[in-house]
DNA sequence: ATTTTAAATTTTGTATACAATAAATTTAGT
DNA sequence: ACTAAATTTATTGTATACAAAATTTAAAAT
């Protein structure tokens, strides 16, 4: 049934497919994941269920709190806004070597993305866009040439996945984004890393200040302080 | 036996250990780590240590080879090189917050662990000015006062820790690190923001090319690329 | 003697069993 | 009827048992 069959382990695969359900908000901050059930619903036993969580546990998705079980991770306010800060700067930084490292081939798939996302705007396609505009951060991040950096943004990134999906039905968040990022795809065409940094920062930053909004006009999720 | 009695799990108590060993040098890059050896060595069942070497693993300091067994991390030079990158743009990032928003009392603490890094310098001590050393950064994330930009640079340091210790041994780097460092207090008590980061950054990119040399000069660790 | 193949051993990965702690329910007391 | 204590239930954490894969050792063939 799974897509996957892999290679891997099983408790590999079942973080996988709790993390896909956490991102999708089946799982939503707060929400408590029993072993028991969990192991149930994949058909083994707890064993890789419970290595599986404490994988999801270290990447910060899933709070294990000792003895008394696991549930989704819920971000406060406060540490939502923290998050975004460092996005920020780590995207910026992807954004910087991108600009000096990118090679013919990725600038030509920045380009296509880009337009791929001019695609989805144009029809007003939240989703698609979505998506796509994933696709479009993930090609900068590898762009920088740097492994590492590009891991760890990825990382962050997951984590504030299960965040982002609201945040983005936003009205004409789509239009001033899309424009951001062709300013961002100007500025890694001519080279100019700063620029880039700065323009990445600031699309990143504006994401994080909507957000924040967001959440301080509705009392969805469990958002302690 | 163990400083830590702990209400915590076994097994996060069992990573700490692992942890331990692995930043000392007991476990030195590239080295085996038997399950049922460390489940002996700590008098537990393979259980906890499985979960560890998982948790461990999260962190980067493990690697584990699915159905291979797991060894100690070893990062090749160019994954190192960008690991400082990061470090570098991180410890800016937490200098930049620090200037900003530091307390008095944190001005003070601050100003004291300068003060005994000087001391363990004109002790011409190494291995009290590492730990000293460390201790001086972690105030400055501290004081950035954004919970989980220390938290990430925590963990990055811990990453990089097995690595860190042979550099500091380096003829003269003593000398030259307590004199950024002077600088670096200057400029947060000065609430100079930008200009914290620069000597921050400055600060890690050194080390990070010190390091480099050093790694250039001796086929020491399994350095791959 | 070297290489290839096959058997044996070791070690990981998963399942199950048991122990300990926390949550829930029941019972007793005011 | 409400609170508090005690017992029961459920769930986590650890140990052990078993299965599958990889490594090692031994044997056979060129």
């Amino acid at each position: 049934m799974p897509s996957k069959p892999r290679t891997a382990k099983r408790s590999s695969q079942i973080s996988e497919l709790i993390e896909e359900r956490i991102a999708i908000g089946v799982y939503q901050p707060g929400r408590r994941l029993d072993e028991a059930e969990l192991a149930e619903s994949f058909a083994v036993s707890r064993t890789p269920v419970r290595e599986a969580l404490i994988q999801l546990s270290s990447a910060g998705l899933v709070e294990i709190r000792p003895r008394r079980g696991a549930i989704v991770a819920e971000i406060g306010t406060r540490q939502l806004c923290e998050m975004f800060e460092v996005m920020a700067e780590l995207e910026a930084m992807c954004g910087r070597l991108a600009a000096r490292r990118i090679t013919e081939a990725e600038q030509k798939a920045l380009q296509a993305a880009h337009q791929a996302c001019e695609n989805a705007r144009d029809a007003n396609n939240p989703d698609s866009y979505y998506r796509l505009n994933e696709q479009f951060h993930y090609l900068i991040y590898a762009a920088s040439h740097s492994n590492f950096l590009n891991e760890q943004t990825l990382i962050l990134h997951r984590r504030l996945k299960p965040y982002r999906r609201l945040q983005l039905r936003m009205r004409d968040r789509i239009n001033s984004s899309f424009d951001e990022h062709a300013g961002i795809v100007e500025a890694i065409l001519a080279q100019q890393g700063e620029l880039t940094a700065d323009r990445m920062r600031a699309h990143v930053v504006i994401q994080g200040q909507r957000f924040a909004d967001l959440l301080a006009s509705s009392p969805m999720l469990g958002n302690k302080s």
